[in-house]
DNA sequence: CATAAAAATAACAACGTTGTTATTAATTTT
DNA sequence: AAAATTAATAACAACGTTGTTATTTTTATG
């Protein structure tokens, strides 16, 4: 049987709704009271019960986070920075691998006070009367709820500019291309358009999936263009450790004959066997900039159903260096 | 406002303990008020109050899993899987990311009935009073808990058997060795034991890591071995994956030149560029073994502590066949 | 030092269920 | 057809909190 607040206004002498008010830190309670109070609490180890607080509060506290493809292991950074997030706010966080149906009924059982889901393709996400943040692909449709995104655009952008700066002119970009994955058109896309917009010559090398090793397969393609690169931009963290180590396996050296950089701004980078230069929106202001779209849509009465973009940011490591030569052509 | 069942009572001119107990099914309210109350429930879009009903009955019908290295790919087979194993039961899953302590911090103020958590190492979980399973290395010390673990022993004894029995007489082993991953070493001590068993030579390939490029670069090694293996057993999925696609690239013949068995029973075997054969306890067995250990744990009395070894199962695919050449030697 | 005002505490009604007990309605039984 | 039995329903007290209202105690005021 656990201790209630009835039990510990008995040993403390007070009323139990002076416990309440006590444990609440209410200034309504002499502080020499609620020292005692809070002194008799601890000593017989009061744990709140979650249950009767929500009875009438109407709150849980609690936002709940569907993940629906827990093998892509990429997200499984963003989840363990979301909770972290989460820690320093006064919501906890929950987890379901489960379908976002499925998870959507669970969650409304628990009656959450908001939701995030991770929103693979371009799907509409139904939306009960819960909050809802969705993180993904915003795409072009019509949402009733946020969505944060990344500007890849802007990304692929600087990541070009940065390399040009340094004297590039021949970059490539290797990743998937053509598939109806929408992330991983917005990525080439970007890459063009910022290519074009400098005015260079864009050479994309297509893998067959983001696996690691179809980043490791795509390097000899990468040699073989007819005006060989000088700096590659793998499409994310896998494709690039995978190029990385195939560079190194053919005794190319890196930064110095060929500079890399990758999409996704995680600080798994920084252990590569050569750190990478990356481009992309910082984990972790990618998990507190959701934290605080899911509080702030719990909290605040007005649904906002805009799409934020978020900006990249480039982080230099040793994989990427001037081009190599004696002189920087212009 | 959400729909009670005072407001339902009202609707279909009852008291609102009928309600109650028309929703639970009870045998003491008439087949045809039953009806109308759910017909008019369902009509209202009635869902029923956990926190109410969980403060009342003392359950929340809610397990916790709490799984702290969320970057470990292999075990998401599993949690997917064990969520699956739940939506039979009356209970719901819920899953923590958090470290062990934090993640038992939570549960507890959710008051979930039991956790399951994935052990590590062989570190003790300090038990609270909330029914606990864990998953993981069982090892040797004294626990209050019970643990699942796999016969590690025993899969790799019919690993080596099997290859035995068709024909092969050197079989390498390709893994993690000599680290403090008790997990690992348990692998390589099965191997061992069982080729000693049996009367074979031992060799084995130790790798830098668990990754699929671990395996990958495993090969060379492997190929150059004084005796050349006929046989190779591949340590985990991943580690398995990249020999195959070595051997691939390196033209030696799966499973006509070499077989290969890989440890680690889940679907996925199913789908590598040759279907692997495997040995291991299958996840949806495993799943359900691990599912039903806490439902038992937390609904009888006794507290059982037992470690239980799950027996692993060969399932035979296309990377195995009888050793090359015109007869078999015995 | 009585009295008004302010501060501190106590009482109690919610919240939405379940389960137990009390009441009423429908059957048997004689 | 009245009494006894059984079936069906209603009433109500929990469960552990919070928040509002009522009461008591303390302090300030004239």
């Amino acid at each position: 049987m656990n201790v209630t607040i009835k039990d510990i206004a008995k040993e403390a002498n007070v009323s139990y709704s002076t416990v309440s008010k006590a444990l609440n830190n209410s200034p309504l309670v002499k502080e020499v009271t609620k020292q005692k109070i809070l002194r008799v609490a601890k000593e017989m180890g009061y744990e709140p019960n979650l249950a009767a607080k929500q009875l009438v509060r109407k709150k849980t506290e609690v936002v709940g986070l569907i993940w629906p493809t827990i093998e892509r292991i990429v997200l499984a950074t963003l989840v363990t920075n979301i909770s972290k997030a989460f820690e320093s706010t006064r919501y906890s966080m929950i987890l379901s691998v489960d379908s976002t149906d499925t998870a959507m009924e669970t969650f409304k059982k628990f009656q959450v006070d908001g939701m995030i889901v991770f929103a693979e393709s371009e799907q509409m996400i139904p939306e009960e009367n819960i909050p809802l943040v969705a993180y993904g692909v915003s795409g072009k449709r019509e949402v009733t709820y946020p969505i944060i995104d990344a500007n890849h655009e802007q990304a692929m952008e600087k990541a070009v500019q940065y390399l040009y700066d340094l004297g590039h002119r021949n970059i490539a970009y290797v990743g998937l291309m053509n598939t109806n994955d929408a992330l991983q058109n917005e990525k080439v896309e970007g890459y063009q358009k910022a290519m074009k917009k400098i005015g260079l010559l864009e050479q994309s090398i297509a893998t067959n999936g983001l696996d690691w090793f179809d980043g490791y397969l795509a390097v000899d393609d990468v040699l073989n263009l007819e005006k060989r690169p000088t700096a590659i931009i793998g499409s994310s963290y896998d494709i690039s450790g995978g190029i990385l180590r195939s560079l190194q396996e053919k005794g190319v050296g890196v930064p110095d004959e060929i500079s890399l950089i990758s999409y996704d701004n995680i600080p798994q980078m920084e252990t590569t066997e050569i750190p990478m230069t990356c481009i992309g929106v910082p984990v972790d202001e990618l998990a507190e900039e959701i934290v605080q779209a899911v509080i702030q849509r719990i909290e605040s009465e007005e649904k906002n159903d805009a799409v934020k973009k978020l900006n990249p940011s480039l982080t230099e490591r040793q994989s990427t260096g001037p081009v190599p030569g004696d002189f920087i052509s212009n």
